[in-house]
DNA sequence: ATGTCACATGTTAAATATAACATATGTGAT
DNA sequence: ATCACATATGTTATATTTAACATGTGACAT
């Protein structure tokens, strides 16, 4: 059982947070290199203002951390959740879900 | 980047699929004790036609498989994938959602 | 101080998900 | 073959999420 219902609110908002395929975008965008967001907006075609709500959401819940520069702001995914999360969901998905999808 | 659309569909349902206050009670219910869909029920005070949903949802995803046992249906957690997933994810909660919420 | 580039925030119509209700199906006992 | 128990499925009003548009704010150069 989930101990509290706080907790269960964290766990909640943590894969939330997750399951939406702007910011699961901009996560693997930025996995392996940090980008500021004009950059990611061109990239991946998106919206600047869908990008920076993204950003604040995926900030918010301590997915991506963010460094001024200049006039630019620069993020970066942290490795020590990503890395590990996106590992065991690819590992999954190639085990249980033979064709791509889970129905 | 994500290879493939039919990929990202994956990863997405994934998350999606635990992303549920429901489903989520009903994997902590079940990781460490199987149990059939009556006493889920029971346990959680939800109704077992909502139990009956999440799980069949759950079992196309592989986050749960399921056993015939008489007129009876025991389910299970994937433990390859679930045991770390939580583990992480609170690890996570405890390491950047200190008050065990993240806005 | 003003312009411009980079980014953030407020708001909301439309899309999607949730979870309840009604009902159906399967399994075993009599 | 009927009954009761266990579980599954179809449907849908309501709640939530999404992502676009409009607009605001901060940083630096001139």
């Amino acid at each position: 059982m989930i101990k509290s219902k706080s907790l269960q609110n964290a766990y909640d908002r943590f894969l939330t947070t997750l399951s939406n395929k702007v910011r699961l975008t901009i996560i693997y965008s930025l996995k392996d290199n940090p980008k500021n967001v004009t950059r990611l907006t061109n990239e991946l075609k998106i919206h600047q203002t869908t990008v920076s709500h993204s950003l604040r959401r995926l900030l918010d819940c301590g997915f991506v951390f963010v460094e001024q520069n200049g006039k630019e702001r620069i993020y970066s995914v942290n490795k020590k959740t990503i890395k590990p999360l996106l590992k065991l969901m690819e590992e999954h998905v190639n085990n249980y879900c033979a064709k791509g999808v889970c129905k």
